[in-house]
RNA sequence: GCGGGCGUGGUGAAAUUGGUAGACACGCUAGACUUAGGAUCUAGUGCCUUCGGUAUGGGGGUUCGAGUCCCUCCGCCCGCACCA
């Protein structure tokens, strides 16, 4: 037992840290890569199973370009404020801050525990000051900027307000998704301040509005859109409700368009984007009016070219025209069932299976077929979307149509469907009828038909929706950033660049005050520190910090600027992204939306963070199960014992006392004391455990910690069977048995340099070819494979060189030498080790190049085909490369074997493929 | 309901992108060494069988040739959803 597998492990990790390898210069005269992790969120527990693949992945693919020659920049860092450390402080009156830098410290002895090349220097802690102070002044930004539509593109808003100074708000590009009435410049002037900051708040990229937020009570804070899963808290599974409240939001929704654009330059995988187009949720259709009475119904529809079959018109219950267009014998029954409506939540209003409705008494005009349609008002219509009213089409949608039948409301037919197969009401094909000018057309002319009928009469105009909302951007909470403003008569003004960072004050309690106030309000000194003011006590969302922060590893310690211009152009976009699915429309979309601002005010010289996205799946935990009799509690019987006669209870236990599925009867009863008697009705001697593949968790006893894996077989065998269990995207279990294949392997590389008393047994004589050919193929295999991410197969292949080396007892310096740089960026530890060993006075093998392949070695001169007979292979045969194919047709078809395959029938075709196969059929 | 992905031995998985299915491992079986084996090494291991047949969720198709492409059905996973 030579390879001391701690003993090395220490030494390389004593050694890169004190040769500093790990530092990454900003040398902009070398080609850069910049790899990224996702950071992680320092929770109390420890380092989550799932992250080192991510994290192993990353570090190889980073390892390798550094050894092709490229400066790589792979940071890692903390995304440290959020609301579990705040749980925690409530619970524990432990400082939020104490305890995210105790929890730092944890994460970072075991990520380190893993060997990562992370270069700690420019690590980046978004709860720490030096760092949030930035994340406060691109808050000012957005606050200070407004979004032209037209040249699609951010301004500072004091181009807004010279428009405004000069042309009032005619011709305005800036973006905004409030009503806002028109106004001339001189009416701007005779506007109040408040006024006009008012009205700019309708700009402005940061803003605060009252507006229905998602509401939780348990949290006591406001949620973003993305944080509610199905109305409950992402976090905790908590119920959440509507609330009107002030809240700060950010207008992503003015870059709904580029953002859904730019995807397609993106390298992220098809279903990835495929969630962020349904997030933003893009849809094409029109605004038409239908005249009620003095009144007029805005409604949005997608498919303007249904019209002629609009038979009625339904009405959110919130929508504000009902209470002017009720008539007053309706007045009652409309707000009893307004009332109705109010008592129950979205979510409840969707699942609603019966048909629910009221008619107003109101009737509105059809603008083009001009027959009068009733009004009604039903829970279906959200007023969150579109404009809060319909135009039904009960021939063309199943709630319109179930609507109709059930307030017995004409059906219009509008396709001519006897052309298509298995019609379905909300097919929307065939060719139209009862539609006027519309009918034998096609959907596409009929759809550009109408358009411009709507736009001649006055009555509509096309219209692009977007489902995506503007992000709320308050918490009502402690451990986030402060917000940046100062308030004064109900104006918001932004902190002074000065004063920042604007730091949490000390508070008594880390608790909302009573009126829903943030804790930060419980300290009202800080509160009206600045004469004639009053702070903002709301904080910032989780995803403030989290948005930029792969800007900031370019330049961490800048104080003058959040990142070097000249630098950020150097280290540019992140070329490659590693991290889970679970941050698809959150994190990413906000990353990339700030990224775009940032580069609209030329900031920046890139707009979209992350080139290249790698998804891993999620490591799962394999649980294993005893079976209690039933009648017998005492009694445990091994798995295949089970007859139907008995009734059995599978009961999880601890995967540590379980090897191979056989279970440690002796450590079983030691386990918990209720099994201290345990009897066991064996199988061959052995208790036999039954398993399955869950969610690693503690009360399934299946959680493998990876310290203790690293303990016993080393940071390198860890690194290397977390690649070899699969693909780096696919959600796979953790299985320990199987690392044995591994630690093997890595003691048969050690004894490929070192005899049974650890001494180096390489020589300097001349590679054979077959030697070369061996290595080569290996680094094909491997150079290709660290491009694409495919790591288990690259693990293989490595497995077989040395396996094939092993074979023919090869010691030549000029194979072992290369083979250990190859495997340097997978075995860091056990290849520094060597490297020390075969090159006097050495640098790091982190610093050396990553041997190149060459072509010349694989060239053979003689190829194995297989050859086949009507598709089926029998037999092989060895030609010359370069063979003429006429006669290996001659030869293969006067073959004893292919002749007996062929049982004398004649030859119909010889399929020759060359370097392939052979093909005879007959 | 719509969209996306997937389905290969007892297990994790390979398969040069249409060309020898199951590489590499785990597990299992047998043997060697051994006081011992949960160490190490050797051989075997998809299934049925004597030649051989048959196999990539089921069925069909295209092709000289299909795990890979097309159609259809089944199953699993993910996302979206009374979205107008």
């Amino acid at each position: 037992m030579s390879y001391n597998i701690t003993e090395i492990d220490q030494w390389a990790k004593a050694f890169w840290n004190e040769n500093k390898v790990y530092e990454v210069t900003n040398d902009t005269s070398l080609p850069k890569h910049y790899v990224l992790d996702m950071f992680p969120y320092p929770s109390g527990a420890g380092l989550h199973v799932g992250h080192p693949l991510g994290y192993v992945a990353s570090d190889i693919y980073a390892r390798f370009k550094k050894m092709q020659g490229f400066n790589v920049l792979h940071p890692m860092g903390f995304d440290s404020f959020g609301l579990p450390t705040e749980q925690y402080a409530i619970e524990t009156g432990i400082h939020p801050a104490d305890a995210t830098t105790k929890n730092i410290e944890t994460y970072k002895k075991q990520i380190n525990n893993i060997g990562y090349n992370y270069d700690w220097s420019r690590e980046v802690i978004t709860s720490d000051p030096k760092y949030y102070k930035w994340t406060q002044w691109i808050f000012l930004r957005l606050f200070d900027s407004i979004y032209c539509y037209e040249n699609q593109k951010a301004y500072s808003i004091s181009v807004l307000i010279n428009h405004f100074e000069t042309h009032g708000n005619h011709n305005n590009t800036a973006f905004t998704n409030k009503e806002v009435p028109p106004f001339s410049a001189e009416e701007w002037h005779q506007f109040s301040e408040k006024e006009k900051n008012d009205i700019l708040m309708h700009y402005r990229l940061a803003y605060v509005d009252y507006a229905e937020v998602n509401w939780c009570e348990a949290l006591g804070t406001v949620l973003a859109n993305d944080e509610v899963i199905n109305g409950k808290s992402e976090r905790g599974g908590h119920p959440v409700v509507k609330k009107t409240m002030k809240q700060w939001f950010l207008r992503i929704s003015a870059y709904a368009q580029r953002l859904l654009d730019n995807l397609e330059s993106l390298e992220f995988t098809e279903s990835l984007k495929e969630q962020q187009r349904n997030w933003i949720g893009k849809s094409q259709g029109a605004l038409i009016d239908f005249k009620c009475n003095e009144d007029t119904i805005k409604v949005y529809t997608t498919r303007p070219d249904t019209i002629f079959g609009s038979t009625f018109v339904v009405l959110s219950p919130e929508h504000p025209l009902i209470e002017k267009i009720t008539s007053s014998d309706f007045k009652t029954e409309v707000e009893a069932y307004q009332n109705y409506c109010k008592t129950k939540s979205d979510i409840d209003r969707q699942a609603e299976k019966k048909v629910t409705g009221q008619f107003t008494g109101a009737y509105a005009t059809n603008p083009v077929t001009l027959q009068k349609i009733p009004v009604y008002i039903a829970e279906y219509v959200l007023m969150g979307y579109g404009t809060g009213a319909i135009m039904a089409v009960p021939a063309e949608d199943e709630r319109d149509f179930r609507f109709a039948k059930h307030f017995e409301i004409p059906i219009v037919e509008i396709f001519d469907k006897s052309q298509i197969t298995n019609p379905e009401i909300g097919d929307k094909k065939g060719i139209y009828i009862n539609s006027d000018f519309l009918n034998g057309l096609e959907y596409a002319e009929a759809h550009t038909k109408i358009i411009n009928q709507l736009i001649q009469l006055q009555v509509g105009e096309p219209k692009t929706q977007f489902r995506i909302r503007d992000a709320g951007f308050s918490r009502q909470r402690y451990w986030g950033e402060p917000m940046p403003i100062l308030w004064k008569d109900g104006i918001a003004y932004p902190l002074p660049e000065d004063q920042l960072p604007l730091m949490n004050p000390e508070v008594d309690e880390i608790l909302p005050t009573e009126d829903g106030s943030s804790p930060l309000a419980r300290n009202q000194k800080w509160v009206n520190e600045i004469e004639g003011y009053t702070r903002e006590t709301d904080t910032m969302p989780a995803f403030a910090g989290s948005s930029w922060y792969f800007l900031r590893y370019m330049d961490p310690n800048n104080e003058q600027h959040f990142v070097d211009t000249d630098l950020a152009k150097y280290w540019n976009q992140v070329d490659v992204y590693v991290g889970g699915t679970e941050h698809a429309v959150g994190h990413l979309l906000y990353s990339r939306f700030f990224t775009n601002f940032l580069y609209d005010i030329q900031l920046i010289s890139f707009y979209e963070p992350f080139k290249r996205l790698i998804n891993q799946g999620m490591i799962q935990g394999r649980s294993n199960f005893v079976y209690r009799s039933v009648s017998n509690p005492n009694h445990f019987i091994s798995k295949n014992k089970i007859t139907d006669a008995q009734q059995v209870t599978p009961l999880h236990v601890d995967v540590n006392i379980v090897e191979n599925d056989v279970l440690d009867t002796e450590a079983f009863k030691k386990w918990r004391h209720e099994f201290a008697n345990a009897t066991f009705e064996l199988e061959e001697g052995q208790y036999i455990c039954g398993w399955e593949v869950e969610k690693m968790s503690k009360s399934k006893y299946n959680v493998v910690n990876p310290d203790h894996i690293i303990a016993k077989y080393g940071s390198d065998c860890f690194r290397m069977y977390e690649m070899f269990l699969g693909p780096i995207e696919l959600s796979k279990p953790w299985n320990t048995a199987g690392i044995e294949g591994v630690s093997k392997f890595l003691r048969k590389f050690y004894h490929l340099f070192f005899n049974e008393a650890g001494e180096l047994k390489i020589t300097n004589d001349a590679p054979q070819a077959e030697e070369l050919k061996i290595l080569h193929k290996l680094l094909k295999k491997v150079s290709e494979d660290i491009e694409q991410f495919s790591f288990n197969t690259s693990v293989s292949a490595f497995m077989i060189a040395v396996n094939e080396l092993n074979q023919i007892k090869c010691d030549k310096k000029g194979i072992l030498e290369p083979l250990c740089r190859a495997i340097a960026p997978f075995a860091p530890h056990l290849a520094e080790h060597i490297w020390s060993k075969i090159n006097p006075n050495p640098s790091s093998i982190v610093l050396a190049s990553f041997p190149k392949f060459e072509a010349q070695f694989l060239i053979e001169n003689e190829v194995e085909y297989p050859v086949s007979i009507n598709g089926k292979m029998r037999l092989k045969l060895k030609f010359n490369t370069d063979a003429d194919p006429k006669t290996i047709e001659t030869e293969v078809l006067a073959n004893e074997t292919v002749q007996k395959w062929m049982e004398g029938k004649p030859l119909k075709k010889f399929i020759f493929v060359k370097g392939r196969m052979i093909n005879i059929v007959i």
